[in-house]
DNA sequence: TCGTTCTGTCCATAATATGGACAAGAACGC
DNA sequence: GCGTTCTTGTCCATATTATGGACAGAACGA
Protein backbone atom coordinates (compact mmCIF):
# COMPACT_ATOMS: atom_id res chain seq x y z
CA UNK A 1 0.00 0.00 0.00
CA UNK A 2 1.11 3.57 0.57
CA UNK A 3 4.80 2.76 1.78
CA UNK A 4 6.94 6.17 2.11
CA UNK A 5 8.06 6.04 -1.40
CA UNK A 6 11.25 8.37 -0.83
CA UNK A 7 14.16 5.64 -0.95
CA UNK A 8 16.12 6.77 1.70
CA UNK A 9 12.42 7.64 3.95
CA UNK A 10 13.05 10.31 6.57
CA UNK A 11 13.40 7.69 9.63
CA UNK A 12 10.67 10.32 10.60
CA UNK A 13 10.44 8.56 14.57
CA UNK A 14 7.02 6.39 13.91
CA UNK A 15 8.33 4.95 10.60
CA UNK A 16 6.86 1.67 11.80
CA UNK A 17 9.66 -0.70 10.95
CA UNK A 18 9.06 -2.67 8.27
CA UNK A 19 9.86 -6.61 6.89
CA UNK A 20 7.12 -8.05 9.34
CA UNK A 21 3.35 -7.76 6.88
CA UNK A 22 2.49 -11.07 8.14
CA UNK A 23 2.88 -10.96 11.25
CA UNK A 24 1.25 -7.52 12.17
CA UNK A 25 -1.86 -8.78 10.01
CA UNK A 26 -2.00 -12.25 12.18
CA UNK A 27 -2.23 -9.59 15.32
CA UNK A 28 -4.95 -7.68 13.16
CA UNK A 29 -6.80 -10.54 13.01
CA UNK A 30 -6.26 -12.29 16.49
CA UNK A 31 -7.62 -9.10 17.63
CA UNK A 32 -10.93 -9.15 15.62
CA UNK A 33 -11.33 -12.66 17.10
CA UNK A 34 -10.61 -11.69 20.37
CA UNK A 35 -13.58 -9.22 20.25
CA UNK A 36 -15.85 -12.42 19.24
CA UNK A 37 -15.22 -13.82 22.87
CA UNK A 38 -15.95 -17.72 23.03
CA UNK A 39 -18.73 -17.62 20.11
CA UNK A 40 -16.23 -16.45 17.25
CA UNK A 41 -16.64 -14.20 14.08
CA UNK A 42 -17.38 -15.84 10.67
CA UNK A 43 -14.51 -15.35 8.39
CA UNK A 44 -16.57 -12.50 6.14
CA UNK A 45 -16.40 -10.48 9.06
CA UNK A 46 -13.04 -10.84 9.77
CA UNK A 47 -12.29 -9.78 6.33
CA UNK A 48 -14.72 -6.76 6.57
CA UNK A 49 -12.97 -5.42 9.70
CA UNK A 50 -9.74 -6.03 8.92
CA UNK A 51 -10.21 -5.16 5.47
CA UNK A 52 -7.57 -8.02 4.17
CA UNK A 53 -8.38 -9.82 0.95
CA UNK A 54 -10.35 -13.40 1.72
CA UNK A 55 -7.17 -15.53 0.53
CA UNK A 56 -5.33 -13.56 3.02
CA UNK A 57 -7.98 -13.64 6.05
CA UNK A 58 -8.18 -17.41 5.11
CA UNK A 59 -4.22 -18.59 4.91
CA UNK A 60 -3.49 -16.43 7.95
CA UNK A 61 -6.65 -17.80 10.12
CA UNK A 62 -5.84 -21.35 9.32
CA UNK A 63 -1.90 -21.30 10.13
CA UNK A 64 -3.13 -20.51 13.12
CA UNK A 65 -5.46 -23.06 14.19
CA UNK A 66 -2.87 -25.89 12.91
CA UNK A 67 -0.59 -23.64 15.37
CA UNK A 68 -3.60 -24.00 18.60
CA UNK A 69 -3.71 -20.02 18.35
CA UNK A 70 -7.11 -20.21 17.03
CA UNK A 71 -9.84 -22.70 16.89
CA UNK A 72 -13.32 -23.36 14.75
CA UNK A 73 -16.38 -23.79 16.16
CA UNK A 74 -17.25 -27.42 14.02
CA UNK A 75 -21.21 -26.29 14.55
CA UNK A 76 -21.16 -22.58 13.86
CA UNK A 77 -17.87 -22.84 11.44
CA UNK A 78 -16.84 -19.58 13.46
CA UNK A 79 -13.06 -18.76 14.61
CA UNK A 80 -12.27 -17.56 18.13
CA UNK A 81 -9.51 -17.14 20.04
CA UNK A 82 -7.37 -21.18 20.84
CA UNK A 83 -6.31 -22.63 23.92
CA UNK A 84 -3.06 -21.76 23.53
CA UNK A 85 -3.50 -18.27 24.37
CA UNK A 86 -4.44 -18.46 28.06
CA UNK A 87 -1.29 -20.66 27.70
CA UNK A 88 0.91 -18.49 26.43
CA UNK A 89 -0.74 -15.51 28.97
CA UNK A 90 0.16 -17.99 31.98
CA UNK A 91 3.85 -16.95 31.63
CA UNK A 92 3.01 -13.44 33.38
CA UNK A 93 2.17 -12.55 36.34
CA UNK A 94 -0.90 -12.89 37.68
CA UNK A 95 -3.10 -9.98 38.21
CA UNK A 96 -2.57 -6.10 36.63
CA UNK A 97 -1.53 -3.02 38.40
CA UNK A 98 -4.70 -1.18 37.27
CA UNK A 99 -6.43 -4.33 38.76
CA UNK A 100 -5.40 -4.12 42.06
CA UNK A 101 -4.49 -0.10 42.35
CA UNK A 102 -8.93 0.00 41.24
CA UNK A 103 -9.91 -2.91 43.53
CA UNK A 104 -10.56 -0.68 46.63
CA UNK A 105 -12.63 2.35 44.56
CA UNK A 106 -14.56 -0.46 43.02
CA UNK A 107 -15.76 -1.52 46.15
CA UNK A 108 -16.26 1.17 47.72
CA UNK A 109 -18.55 3.30 44.43
CA UNK A 110 -20.65 0.01 44.28
CA UNK A 111 -21.84 0.44 47.97
CA UNK A 112 -22.29 3.58 47.23
CA UNK A 113 -24.22 3.97 44.08
CA UNK A 114 -25.73 0.25 43.74
CA UNK A 115 -25.59 -0.14 40.13
CA UNK A 116 -23.57 -2.39 38.09
CA UNK A 117 -19.73 -0.96 37.68
CA UNK A 118 -17.09 -1.74 35.16
CA UNK A 119 -13.43 -1.20 34.57
CA UNK A 120 -12.49 -0.72 31.53
CA UNK A 121 -8.86 -0.43 29.96
CA UNK A 122 -7.20 0.57 26.61
CA UNK A 123 -5.58 -1.82 24.88
CA UNK A 124 -4.36 -0.63 21.57
CA UNK A 125 -7.52 0.86 19.70
CA UNK A 126 -9.92 -1.54 21.57
CA UNK A 127 -11.72 -1.40 25.44
CA UNK A 128 -11.58 -4.18 26.88
CA UNK A 129 -13.37 -4.89 30.50
CA UNK A 130 -11.24 -6.11 32.97
CA UNK A 131 -13.53 -5.78 36.15
CA UNK A 132 -17.44 -5.85 37.09
CA UNK A 133 -19.37 -5.42 40.15
CA UNK A 134 -22.79 -6.05 40.87
CA UNK A 135 -24.28 -3.60 43.01
CA UNK A 136 -27.65 -4.12 45.38
CA UNK A 137 -29.93 -2.18 43.42
CA UNK A 138 -32.70 -4.99 41.99
CA UNK A 139 -31.92 -4.23 38.18
CA UNK A 140 -28.38 -4.95 37.21
CA UNK A 141 -26.80 -4.21 34.00
CA UNK A 142 -25.19 -7.00 33.34
CA UNK A 143 -24.58 -7.08 29.11
CA UNK A 144 -21.20 -6.62 29.08
CA UNK A 145 -18.91 -9.56 30.79
CA UNK A 146 -15.25 -9.22 32.15
CA UNK A 147 -13.06 -9.75 28.66
CA UNK A 148 -15.95 -7.93 26.36
CA UNK A 149 -13.49 -5.88 24.04
CA UNK A 150 -15.15 -3.23 21.83
CA UNK A 151 -13.84 -0.93 19.29
CA UNK A 152 -13.02 2.75 20.92
CA UNK A 153 -15.90 4.65 20.61
CA UNK A 154 -18.78 2.32 20.39
CA UNK A 155 -18.86 2.08 24.68
CA UNK A 156 -19.29 5.31 27.18
CA UNK A 157 -16.02 3.86 28.45
CA UNK A 158 -13.89 4.37 24.93
CA UNK A 159 -15.68 7.96 24.27
CA UNK A 160 -14.30 8.94 27.97
CA UNK A 161 -11.21 7.03 26.99
CA UNK A 162 -10.91 9.05 23.80
CA UNK A 163 -11.84 12.11 25.60
CA UNK A 164 -9.09 12.21 28.01
CA UNK A 165 -6.37 11.92 24.96
CA UNK A 166 -5.02 14.86 22.66
CA UNK A 167 -7.85 15.46 19.87
CA UNK A 168 -5.61 14.30 17.35
CA UNK A 169 -4.98 11.08 18.43
CA UNK A 170 -8.59 10.39 19.30
CA UNK A 171 -9.16 11.29 15.65
CA UNK A 172 -6.25 8.79 14.44
CA UNK A 173 -7.70 5.87 16.60
CA UNK A 174 -11.43 6.81 15.50
CA UNK A 175 -10.52 7.03 11.66
CA UNK A 176 -8.35 3.41 12.33
CA UNK A 177 -11.85 1.93 13.26
CA UNK A 178 -14.38 3.35 11.00
CA UNK A 179 -14.41 -0.25 9.35
CA UNK A 180 -15.54 -1.84 12.65
CA UNK A 181 -18.28 1.29 13.53
CA UNK A 182 -20.62 -0.57 10.92
CA UNK A 183 -21.25 -3.78 13.13
CA UNK A 184 -21.78 -1.61 16.34
CA UNK A 185 -24.37 0.58 14.24
CA UNK A 186 -22.45 3.80 14.67
CA UNK A 187 -19.97 5.95 12.39
CA UNK A 188 -16.78 8.22 12.66
CA UNK A 189 -18.72 11.28 12.85
CA UNK A 190 -21.28 10.53 16.30
CA UNK A 191 -18.12 8.94 18.15
CA UNK A 192 -16.41 12.28 16.99
CA UNK A 193 -19.69 13.97 18.61
CA UNK A 194 -19.96 12.30 21.67
CA UNK A 195 -15.74 12.10 22.56
CA UNK A 196 -16.20 16.73 21.97
CA UNK A 197 -19.30 16.03 24.38
CA UNK A 198 -17.55 14.03 27.12
CA UNK A 199 -14.60 16.82 26.85
CA UNK A 200 -16.62 19.45 27.51
CA UNK A 201 -18.56 17.41 30.55
CA UNK A 202 -15.46 15.96 32.22
CA UNK A 203 -16.82 12.81 31.65
CA UNK A 204 -18.37 10.43 29.15
CA UNK A 205 -21.72 9.64 28.86
CA UNK A 206 -24.39 7.71 26.53
CA UNK A 207 -27.92 8.07 26.65
CA UNK A 208 -28.22 4.73 24.86
CA UNK A 209 -26.16 2.09 26.00
CA UNK A 210 -25.49 -1.06 23.75
CA UNK A 211 -28.72 -2.46 25.72
CA UNK A 212 -31.96 -0.52 24.92
CA UNK A 213 -33.37 1.79 27.89
CA UNK A 214 -30.19 1.61 29.06
CA UNK A 215 -27.83 4.58 30.44
CA UNK A 216 -23.87 4.92 30.96
CA UNK A 217 -21.52 7.39 32.79
CA UNK A 218 -17.94 6.68 32.58
CA UNK A 219 -14.91 8.67 33.93
CA UNK A 220 -11.00 8.37 32.39
CA UNK A 221 -8.22 7.36 34.84
CA UNK A 222 -5.05 8.28 33.51
CA UNK A 223 -1.44 7.10 34.00
CA UNK A 224 1.44 9.28 35.24
CA UNK A 225 2.54 10.37 32.10
CA UNK A 226 -0.95 11.99 31.68
CA UNK A 227 -2.51 8.85 28.86
CA UNK A 228 -6.27 7.57 29.64
CA UNK A 229 -5.24 4.23 29.97
CA UNK A 230 -8.84 2.97 31.59
CA UNK A 231 -12.48 3.74 32.66
CA UNK A 232 -14.37 3.22 35.21
CA UNK A 233 -18.39 3.08 34.41
CA UNK A 234 -21.82 2.84 36.19
CA UNK A 235 -24.99 1.48 33.60
CA UNK A 236 -28.58 1.29 34.83
CA UNK A 237 -31.77 1.39 33.21
CA UNK A 238 -32.32 5.17 32.12
CA UNK A 239 -35.16 5.97 34.87
CA UNK A 240 -32.35 5.11 37.33
CA UNK A 241 -30.03 8.12 36.29
CA UNK A 242 -32.34 11.38 36.13
CA UNK A 243 -30.27 14.76 35.40
CA UNK A 244 -29.25 15.12 39.89
CA UNK A 245 -28.22 11.39 40.23
CA UNK A 246 -26.03 11.43 37.02
CA UNK A 247 -24.30 14.52 38.68
CA UNK A 248 -23.99 12.44 42.05
CA UNK A 249 -22.71 9.60 40.52
CA UNK A 250 -20.06 11.30 37.80
CA UNK A 251 -18.99 13.42 40.95
CA UNK A 252 -18.21 9.88 42.83
CA UNK A 253 -16.59 8.53 39.81
CA UNK A 254 -14.43 11.38 39.33
CA UNK A 255 -13.09 11.40 42.75
CA UNK A 256 -12.55 7.21 42.76
CA UNK A 257 -10.54 7.75 39.59
CA UNK A 258 -8.47 10.53 41.12
CA UNK A 259 -7.62 8.63 43.97
CA UNK A 260 -7.10 5.10 41.14
CA UNK A 261 -4.61 7.82 39.67
CA UNK A 262 -2.73 7.90 42.98
CA UNK A 263 -2.36 4.25 43.20
CA UNK A 264 -0.70 3.57 39.91
CA UNK A 265 1.85 6.52 39.76
CA UNK A 266 2.82 5.86 44.24
CA UNK B 1 15.33 -24.93 4.15
CA UNK B 2 13.93 -28.75 2.61
CA UNK B 3 10.63 -27.91 1.82
CA UNK B 4 9.32 -30.63 -0.43
CA UNK B 5 10.88 -29.69 -4.05
CA UNK B 6 8.43 -31.91 -6.20
CA UNK B 7 6.62 -29.55 -7.87
CA UNK B 8 3.17 -30.88 -7.01
CA UNK B 9 4.06 -32.18 -3.63
CA UNK B 10 1.90 -35.18 -3.37
CA UNK B 11 -0.58 -33.05 -0.86
CA UNK B 12 0.22 -35.79 1.85
CA UNK B 13 -2.26 -35.27 4.57
CA UNK B 14 0.43 -33.55 7.17
CA UNK B 15 1.73 -31.42 4.39
CA UNK B 16 1.92 -28.16 6.53
CA UNK B 17 0.18 -25.08 4.47
CA UNK B 18 2.61 -22.59 3.13
CA UNK B 19 2.43 -19.05 2.78
CA UNK B 20 2.83 -18.20 6.67
CA UNK B 21 6.45 -18.62 7.48
CA UNK B 22 7.02 -15.44 9.28
CA UNK B 23 3.73 -16.14 11.44
CA UNK B 24 5.13 -19.37 12.07
CA UNK B 25 8.59 -18.19 13.39
CA UNK B 26 6.70 -15.24 15.64
CA UNK B 27 4.92 -17.73 17.26
CA UNK B 28 8.10 -19.82 17.43
CA UNK B 29 9.81 -17.17 19.20
CA UNK B 30 6.63 -16.17 21.56
CA UNK B 31 7.41 -19.75 23.33
CA UNK B 32 10.56 -19.37 24.04
CA UNK B 33 9.57 -16.24 25.31
CA UNK B 34 7.02 -17.61 27.80
CA UNK B 35 9.54 -20.14 29.17
CA UNK B 36 11.38 -17.44 30.34
CA UNK B 37 8.34 -16.32 32.18
CA UNK B 38 8.79 -12.59 33.69
CA UNK B 39 12.48 -12.88 33.66
CA UNK B 40 12.52 -12.94 30.40
CA UNK B 41 14.82 -14.33 27.62
CA UNK B 42 17.89 -12.58 25.95
CA UNK B 43 17.90 -12.32 22.59
CA UNK B 44 21.09 -14.97 22.27
CA UNK B 45 19.07 -17.33 23.36
CA UNK B 46 15.63 -16.83 21.32
CA UNK B 47 18.39 -17.61 18.12
CA UNK B 48 19.92 -20.51 20.08
CA UNK B 49 16.63 -22.13 20.95
CA UNK B 50 14.96 -21.62 17.25
CA UNK B 51 17.88 -21.78 15.06
CA UNK B 52 16.95 -18.91 13.20
CA UNK B 53 19.13 -16.10 11.99
CA UNK B 54 19.95 -13.19 14.39
CA UNK B 55 18.26 -10.40 12.12
CA UNK B 56 15.24 -12.62 11.74
CA UNK B 57 15.05 -12.95 15.31
CA UNK B 58 15.66 -9.11 16.08
CA UNK B 59 13.20 -7.84 13.43
CA UNK B 60 10.29 -10.31 14.57
CA UNK B 61 11.00 -9.48 18.77
CA UNK B 62 10.49 -5.40 17.80
CA UNK B 63 7.44 -5.95 15.89
CA UNK B 64 6.00 -7.56 18.39
CA UNK B 65 7.27 -5.00 20.81
CA UNK B 66 5.65 -2.24 18.60
CA UNK B 67 2.34 -4.40 18.67
CA UNK B 68 2.82 -4.79 22.65
CA UNK B 69 2.70 -8.42 22.62
CA UNK B 70 6.30 -8.74 24.01
CA UNK B 71 8.18 -6.24 26.55
CA UNK B 72 11.41 -5.34 26.89
CA UNK B 73 12.87 -5.14 30.51
CA UNK B 74 14.69 -2.51 30.66
CA UNK B 75 17.66 -3.59 32.68
CA UNK B 76 18.48 -6.56 31.97
CA UNK B 77 17.58 -6.12 28.03
CA UNK B 78 15.65 -9.11 28.02
CA UNK B 79 12.81 -10.15 26.01
CA UNK B 80 9.36 -11.24 27.49
CA UNK B 81 5.43 -12.04 27.10
CA UNK B 82 4.07 -8.77 27.14
CA UNK B 83 0.51 -7.22 28.31
CA UNK B 84 -1.71 -7.47 25.71
CA UNK B 85 -0.89 -11.36 25.73
CA UNK B 86 -3.04 -11.81 28.98
CA UNK B 87 -5.83 -9.45 26.88
CA UNK B 88 -6.17 -12.07 24.24
CA UNK B 89 -6.67 -14.55 26.61
CA UNK B 90 -9.87 -12.69 28.35
CA UNK B 91 -11.20 -13.52 25.01
CA UNK B 92 -11.81 -17.50 26.63
CA UNK B 93 -13.69 -18.35 28.95
CA UNK B 94 -11.75 -18.91 32.32
CA UNK B 95 -11.65 -22.38 34.07
CA UNK B 96 -10.04 -25.08 31.50
CA UNK B 97 -12.00 -28.45 31.10
CA UNK B 98 -8.56 -30.56 32.65
CA UNK B 99 -7.97 -28.14 35.85
CA UNK B 100 -12.04 -28.44 36.78
CA UNK B 101 -11.57 -32.35 36.11
CA UNK B 102 -8.28 -32.75 37.98
CA UNK B 103 -9.67 -30.67 40.61
CA UNK B 104 -11.24 -33.40 43.35
CA UNK B 105 -7.95 -35.84 42.62
CA UNK B 106 -5.64 -33.34 43.36
CA UNK B 107 -7.22 -31.92 46.83
CA UNK B 108 -7.77 -36.00 47.45
CA UNK B 109 -4.35 -37.06 46.41
CA UNK B 110 -2.71 -33.86 48.43
CA UNK B 111 -4.19 -34.92 51.29
CA UNK B 112 -3.28 -38.63 51.12
CA UNK B 113 0.13 -37.80 50.51
CA UNK B 114 1.25 -34.81 51.61
CA UNK B 115 4.07 -33.56 49.48
CA UNK B 116 3.75 -31.12 46.58
CA UNK B 117 2.05 -31.97 43.53
CA UNK B 118 1.73 -30.97 40.03
CA UNK B 119 -0.77 -30.62 37.50
CA UNK B 120 1.32 -30.43 34.07
CA UNK B 121 -0.76 -30.05 30.27
CA UNK B 122 0.87 -30.56 27.25
CA UNK B 123 1.47 -27.92 25.14
CA UNK B 124 2.76 -28.47 21.55
CA UNK B 125 6.21 -29.43 22.18
CA UNK B 126 6.17 -28.44 26.02
CA UNK B 127 4.83 -29.00 29.24
CA UNK B 128 2.84 -26.26 31.35
CA UNK B 129 2.31 -26.05 35.06
CA UNK B 130 -1.45 -25.52 35.40
CA UNK B 131 -1.49 -25.95 39.06
CA UNK B 132 0.10 -26.89 42.24
CA UNK B 133 -1.21 -27.84 45.36
CA UNK B 134 0.96 -27.83 48.32
CA UNK B 135 0.58 -30.59 51.18
CA UNK B 136 1.22 -30.83 55.22
CA UNK B 137 4.52 -31.98 55.45
CA UNK B 138 6.76 -29.56 56.72
CA UNK B 139 9.30 -29.73 53.69
CA UNK B 140 7.96 -29.02 50.27
CA UNK B 141 9.58 -28.79 46.61
CA UNK B 142 8.16 -25.40 45.22
CA UNK B 143 10.67 -24.87 42.78
CA UNK B 144 7.98 -25.09 40.39
CA UNK B 145 5.23 -22.82 39.75
CA UNK B 146 2.08 -22.04 37.82
CA UNK B 147 2.70 -21.10 34.19
CA UNK B 148 6.54 -22.72 33.91
CA UNK B 149 7.05 -24.11 30.86
CA UNK B 150 9.63 -26.02 29.59
CA UNK B 151 10.32 -28.63 26.73
CA UNK B 152 8.23 -31.92 27.04
CA UNK B 153 11.55 -34.27 28.40
CA UNK B 154 13.40 -32.52 30.86
CA UNK B 155 10.74 -32.68 33.59
CA UNK B 156 9.21 -36.07 34.61
CA UNK B 157 5.91 -34.85 33.87
CA UNK B 158 7.01 -33.94 30.32
CA UNK B 159 9.03 -37.54 30.20
CA UNK B 160 5.58 -39.09 31.44
CA UNK B 161 3.21 -37.96 28.89
CA UNK B 162 6.27 -38.85 26.40
CA UNK B 163 5.77 -42.17 27.09
CA UNK B 164 2.42 -42.69 27.16
CA UNK B 165 2.43 -41.54 23.26
CA UNK B 166 3.41 -44.04 20.22
CA UNK B 167 7.46 -44.13 20.37
CA UNK B 168 7.64 -42.42 17.14
CA UNK B 169 5.65 -39.33 17.98
CA UNK B 170 7.70 -38.84 21.17
CA UNK B 171 11.20 -39.30 19.17
CA UNK B 172 9.75 -36.62 16.59
CA UNK B 173 9.19 -34.16 19.48
CA UNK B 174 12.14 -35.19 21.56
CA UNK B 175 14.21 -34.85 18.10
CA UNK B 176 12.69 -30.95 17.48
CA UNK B 177 13.43 -29.95 21.28
CA UNK B 178 17.19 -31.16 20.51
CA UNK B 179 18.08 -27.55 20.40
CA UNK B 180 16.75 -26.42 23.63
CA UNK B 181 18.17 -29.30 25.78
CA UNK B 182 21.28 -27.72 26.61
CA UNK B 183 19.56 -25.22 28.93
CA UNK B 184 18.37 -27.93 30.98
CA UNK B 185 21.58 -29.96 30.43
CA UNK B 186 20.47 -32.93 29.39
CA UNK B 187 20.19 -34.29 25.79
CA UNK B 188 18.29 -36.27 23.19
CA UNK B 189 19.97 -40.11 24.41
CA UNK B 190 18.95 -39.35 27.89
CA UNK B 191 15.79 -38.39 27.66
CA UNK B 192 14.71 -41.03 25.48
CA UNK B 193 16.68 -43.41 27.82
CA UNK B 194 14.35 -42.37 30.57
CA UNK B 195 11.45 -42.30 28.15
CA UNK B 196 11.71 -45.85 27.65
CA UNK B 197 12.43 -46.59 31.43
CA UNK B 198 8.42 -44.83 32.59
CA UNK B 199 6.84 -46.98 30.01
CA UNK B 200 8.13 -49.87 31.34
CA UNK B 201 7.41 -48.74 34.75
CA UNK B 202 3.87 -47.75 34.05
CA UNK B 203 4.96 -43.83 35.59
CA UNK B 204 7.53 -41.34 35.02
CA UNK B 205 10.16 -41.14 37.59
CA UNK B 206 13.53 -38.92 37.99
CA UNK B 207 15.77 -39.46 40.75
CA UNK B 208 17.13 -35.65 40.43
CA UNK B 209 14.54 -33.31 39.85
CA UNK B 210 15.66 -30.30 38.80
CA UNK B 211 16.57 -29.20 42.16
CA UNK B 212 19.21 -31.23 43.93
CA UNK B 213 18.12 -34.19 46.12
CA UNK B 214 14.80 -33.76 45.03
CA UNK B 215 12.30 -36.82 43.33
CA UNK B 216 9.68 -36.86 41.54
CA UNK B 217 7.15 -39.06 40.30
CA UNK B 218 4.65 -38.46 37.47
CA UNK B 219 1.67 -40.63 35.93
CA UNK B 220 0.02 -39.61 32.88
CA UNK B 221 -3.73 -38.78 31.42
CA UNK B 222 -4.88 -39.50 28.45
CA UNK B 223 -7.94 -37.99 26.80
CA UNK B 224 -10.68 -40.08 25.49
CA UNK B 225 -8.98 -40.69 21.56
CA UNK B 226 -5.58 -42.00 23.43
CA UNK B 227 -3.26 -39.60 23.62
CA UNK B 228 -1.66 -37.93 26.84
CA UNK B 229 -2.80 -34.31 27.59
CA UNK B 230 -1.05 -33.73 30.97
CA UNK B 231 0.80 -35.33 33.88
CA UNK B 232 0.07 -35.58 37.73
CA UNK B 233 3.07 -35.05 39.83
CA UNK B 234 4.99 -35.26 42.92
CA UNK B 235 7.86 -34.22 44.28
CA UNK B 236 9.57 -33.94 47.40
CA UNK B 237 13.21 -34.37 48.80
CA UNK B 238 14.70 -37.38 47.91
CA UNK B 239 14.85 -39.16 51.54
CA UNK B 240 10.99 -38.98 51.62
CA UNK B 241 10.54 -41.39 48.58
CA UNK B 242 12.57 -44.67 49.22
CA UNK B 243 11.22 -47.78 47.14
CA UNK B 244 8.26 -48.57 49.37
CA UNK B 245 6.62 -44.93 49.06
CA UNK B 246 7.45 -44.60 45.59
CA UNK B 247 5.19 -47.66 45.17
CA UNK B 248 2.65 -46.35 47.08
CA UNK B 249 2.61 -42.61 46.23
CA UNK B 250 2.69 -44.00 42.35
CA UNK B 251 -0.75 -46.50 43.01
CA UNK B 252 -1.98 -43.15 44.75
CA UNK B 253 -1.46 -41.45 41.50
CA UNK B 254 -2.57 -43.78 38.44
CA UNK B 255 -5.66 -44.33 40.34
CA UNK B 256 -6.10 -40.39 40.54
CA UNK B 257 -5.18 -39.99 37.22
CA UNK B 258 -7.95 -42.54 35.88
CA UNK B 259 -10.69 -41.33 37.88
CA UNK B 260 -9.42 -37.36 35.93
CA UNK B 261 -9.64 -39.21 32.50
CA UNK B 262 -13.00 -40.69 33.45
CA UNK B 263 -14.41 -37.26 34.18
CA UNK B 264 -12.61 -35.52 30.84
CA UNK B 265 -14.32 -38.63 29.02
CA UNK B 266 -18.03 -38.05 30.53
C1' DT C 1 -33.91 -26.01 -10.57
C1' DC C 2 -31.48 -21.61 -9.92
C1' DG C 3 -29.88 -17.71 -7.13
C1' DT C 4 -27.46 -16.24 -3.05
C1' DT C 5 -24.06 -16.32 0.43
C1' DC C 6 -20.90 -18.32 2.63
C1' DT C 7 -15.87 -20.78 2.79
C1' DG C 8 -11.97 -22.78 0.52
C1' DT C 9 -8.22 -23.15 -3.21
C1' DC C 10 -5.00 -22.11 -7.26
C1' DC C 11 -1.00 -19.99 -9.06
C1' DA C 12 1.50 -16.18 -11.69
C1' DT C 13 3.45 -12.36 -9.83
C1' DA C 14 4.93 -8.42 -7.00
C1' DA C 15 6.37 -7.45 -2.86
C1' DT C 16 7.96 -9.12 1.23
C1' DA C 17 10.98 -11.16 4.55
C1' DT C 18 15.49 -12.93 4.57
C1' DG C 19 20.37 -13.29 6.34
C1' DG C 20 25.39 -12.26 5.32
C1' DA C 21 28.15 -8.72 6.60
C1' DC C 22 28.94 -4.85 9.26
C1' DA C 23 28.29 -1.41 13.18
C1' DA C 24 27.61 0.07 17.66
C1' DG C 25 27.45 -0.42 22.41
C1' DA C 26 28.56 -2.60 27.04
C1' DA C 27 31.51 -4.96 30.26
C1' DC C 28 35.86 -6.45 31.58
C1' DG C 29 41.03 -6.62 32.00
C1' DC C 30 45.26 -4.32 32.29
C1' DG D 1 42.94 4.85 27.93
C1' DC D 2 42.79 0.91 24.59
C1' DG D 3 42.27 -3.73 23.14
C1' DT D 4 39.22 -7.92 23.66
C1' DT D 5 35.04 -10.21 23.90
C1' DC D 6 30.61 -10.02 24.76
C1' DT D 7 26.13 -8.52 23.56
C1' DT D 8 22.34 -6.22 20.45
C1' DG D 9 21.10 -3.50 16.38
C1' DT D 10 21.04 -2.20 11.29
C1' DC D 11 21.70 -2.30 6.06
C1' DC D 12 20.32 -3.78 1.64
C1' DA D 13 20.69 -6.88 -2.61
C1' DT D 14 18.28 -10.91 -3.32
C1' DA D 15 15.42 -15.05 -3.61
C1' DT D 16 11.69 -16.63 -1.28
C1' DT D 17 7.56 -15.77 0.41
C1' DA D 18 3.05 -14.00 0.85
C1' DT D 19 -0.29 -11.91 -2.00
C1' DG D 20 -4.98 -11.46 -4.19
C1' DG D 21 -7.76 -11.92 -8.60
C1' DA D 22 -10.36 -15.36 -10.31
C1' DC D 23 -12.57 -19.60 -9.72
C1' DA D 24 -14.79 -23.64 -7.28
C1' DG D 25 -17.43 -25.86 -3.98
C1' DA D 26 -20.82 -26.15 -0.10
C1' DA D 27 -24.98 -24.94 2.27
C1' DC D 28 -29.27 -22.88 2.41
C1' DG D 29 -33.74 -21.07 0.67
C1' DA D 30 -37.11 -20.16 -2.85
Amino acid sequence: MDRTNSPKAGRGALEPRQGAQAIRRALAVLRILAAGREDGVPLAEVIQATGLTRPTVHRIVHVLIEEGIVERNARSGRYAIGNQVPELALARPRPSRLLVAANPSLRRASAEIGDTLFLTARTGNDTLCVDRRIGVYPIQVLSIEVGARRPLGVSSAGVAILAAMPAQDARKIVAANEKRFEAYRTDTATVLGEVTAARRLGYGMRETGLVQGTKSISTWIKTPDGRPAAAMTVSAVRTRLGPRREQEVAEILLREARIIEQAIGG
